[in-house]
This record gives structure tokens, sequence and C-alpha cells, in this order.
DNA sequence: ACCTGAACACCGTTCAAGT
DNA sequence: ACCTGAACACCGTTCAAGT
């Protein structure tokens, strides 16, 4: 189905991608797809269901790239691929991206994509009346994750303070000098996150130890 | 210092709070303060400065009701006020909360509440090397959790399905199948929030037992 | 230094009209 | 049903001017 909500939706993707959300506008989609503004409205709505429609498209590519249950793959596995599978794809968009967290979603692809974590989750021995909020823990932590690194919540702030290491007035930020040290190194974004996979997967596996 | 910056983010908030951050407007910001839209740039330079100033804002309110570390609290306490003063702001200003996912903060406040959690996982034992990792990841989840419980990123979409429950063709969201029972629950939302910062909490234990 | 008022380019959206 | 073109109300911001 190469409809043209589609197109719109791809074409509005890919200008947020190119020069930031902001930039997506009525005029800019449809000078973009070839077509007046008003023709997007039939399609999209308003501008707001041409947003929320990007967050679906986003969670489209999520479980078009997710793995199927039926593959033998442990949980962990399964864990992992969609967490590494949504970080990619907040460094591919990130300005769709952020909008996880300002546009609630709905559509079937997102119920989905919830679904395959319970799958996970029920599969890890984690007590059914548990499930959704490990859900909700697990997917707020993972999108979180992924947002921010690509929204550049983290990376600057701890790095300019390390600038500044030694020239701050005792008694301030003392955690900042206690790890200044530590600041300064450089972060291995990779091995972080999958640190973090890793932490996560032995939070579940404590939950299902508990019965 | 209750200057005209204050002053500005201050109805800047208190409009978001009413009308949503859509209705943050220049020239309402302006209205509400009793002045011309251009007397505004001189102290927040411009659109992009009001908005980054409503977050150090927000943070700001974060560190002023934060527990001071001279006080003879556990490192437990003092996350739990953390995360439980975050989550209160969250639903007092959703719309300046969402900000915090799309404008990152290198403010001095900013970095004031990462110190806090940086002396808070120094006092759990954590590893220095592992500090900024675990910093991010606490961090990463309490304002995702916040900020989606005030977004109304959960709450819709289980609740939806509850109601088709049984109507759902047999193979499709397994997951939902097999939750249907607990999914049918009303969720007390301040107690999963407690129950993940006890999560939390445990998994720093397990850090800080490493050594 | 801080503020005003008019102006400009741009935005989302309505409406009447075309096919 | 889908698209166009003109129009409307509104937006962020520039600029020249006032104090």
């Amino acid at each position: 189905m190469t409809d043209r909500r589609q197109e719109i939706l791809d074409a509005a993707m890919a200008i947020a991608d190119e020069h930031g959300l902001d930039a997506v506008t009525m005029r800019a989609v449809a000078n973009r797809v070839g077509v007046t503004p008003m023709a997007l409205y039939p399609h999209v709505g308003d501008k707001d269901g041409l947003l929320d429609g990007m967050v679906d498209r986003l969670l489209g590519l999520l479980v078009a790239e997710a793995p199927d249950a039926d593959q033998e793959l442990t949980w962990q596995q399964r864990l992992g691929a969609l967490a590494r599978t949504m970080r990619t794809l907040a460094r591919r968009h990130p300005g769709a991206s952020m909008l996880l967290f300002a546009r609630p979603s709905v559509t079937p692809d997102a119920v989905r994509v919830v679904d395959s974590i319970f799958q996970l989750l029920l599969a890890a021995g984690v007590p059914p009346a548990d499930v959704p909020r490990i859900e909700r823990l697990t997917s707020t932590f993972v999108v979180g994750y992924a947002v921010s690194e690509a929204g550049g919540r983290f990376g600057r702030g701890s790095l300019d303070v390390r600038a500044h290491r030694g020239q701050l007035p005792d008694g301030v930020l003392p955690g900042h000098q206690a790890l200044a040290e530590w600041l300064a190194r450089e972060v291995d974004w990779d091995a972080e996150f999958d640190a973090d996979l890793a932490d996560l997967a032995l939070l579940i596996e404590t939950k299902a130890n508990r019965d």
C-alpha cells in the first residue's frame, strides 16, 4: 500500500531528518510531495495528525525490524534486538523520536511493540501481575535513553564541567569533583547501552526468580 | 532577584500549564507580562531561549525542593525524594517537562541535579567508574517515567485493548491475551512508581556490592 | 538599557471552486 | 474523492524610533 498517506509521512520524516522538526511544515511537506498544502488534509487530518502519523511510522519501522517471536531466540536476545533497533531508529530519526514522549500513540503498531515486550517478559518468567509494570519500566528506559542520546541530553554538561576541573570553588559540585578523573574519559556509548541492557536483564531475572 | 526574566519565564510556565505548550507564544507571554512582544527579546534571546529558560526554571524548582546532602538521609531516601519531586513537578508542569527530552539543558541547576545523583550513588558505594553511567540510567528512567505519565504515554493503549478482550483474532497480541485479567485492573500509579524506585535502588545496590 | 509600533515573511487552516 | 488558489488570523522576528 504505497498510498498517499504513507508518501506524505515519509516526506515529513525526511524533512525532519534533514532540517529538524521545526522545518516540518504543512507547506514544506506538501511541497516535497508535489502538491498543495490543502491536499494533505484529507490524508492526515491536520498538523497534529501529521505528527501523530510520524510517530506511528517510526513504531512501524520498529515492528518491521523486530525479530519474530517464533524464532528461536532467548528473551534476552529479543529484548536486546528490540532495544538496539529503537536506539538505531532514534539516531536515524531524532526529530520524530522526540515526539514519542510528546504524543502518546495508541496505534496498532504501538500496541504490537508493547505486546512483544509482554511476551518476552512472560518468557523470562516474570509473574503476570508484574508484567505491565515491568513493561512500562523497560520501554520507558529504552525509549528515554535512545531519545536522550539522539536529542543531545547526554554528552555535554558533565564534559563541560570537566573543562573547569579544579577551577570550581570548594564545596560546590562535590560529586563532579570526586569524579573528575572519570568524567574526563571519553564515553563509549555503544558499550554503555549494552551495559544498561545487561543491568535491565538482571533486574528482570530478579523479578522472575521471586516466585 | 525577581527580575524581569524570571517574571517572563513564570508567565510562560503558567500559560503552558493552563493552555498547553502550543499556547506559549511570544505574543501571549508578553501580553501576560503586560508588555510588547519585542520587549521579551533582551531578556530571553528568542523563542528558543524562552523554551530553554522554561526547562531551566523547572530544574530550578527541582533543586529548590531537593533535600540538602548535609541532612541525615540515606542515599535511598535522597533518591526517593529527588525522584518523587521530579514526578510531582512533571504533573504540575507537563508542558515544560516534555521539553526536558527535546532541549538538552546545561545550566547550573541542571549540573546541580546531576551532582546530587553523583553524590548519592557514591554514598551508595557504586564504583566511581560506574557512577556516570548509572546516573544517566537513573535520571533517564526517572525523567522518562515522570514525563510519560504526565504526557499521557501510559494509561491508554493497554486499557483500550482490554475493551476488546476476547474479540481479538487468535494469534494476534498473544501477550495482551495472556495478561487480559491483569490489564483489566486499575493501575495505582503511586504504588507503581514506588515499586520502580525500589527496583532501581536494588539495581544500584547490586552495582555497589560488586567490589 | 529597555520598550513601542509598524512591517515582513511565514504559518495552519477555512472556504469556494474545480475535476 | 481529491486537489487548487485565494484569503484569514496568527506567528516569530527585523527595524526604526522613542525614553
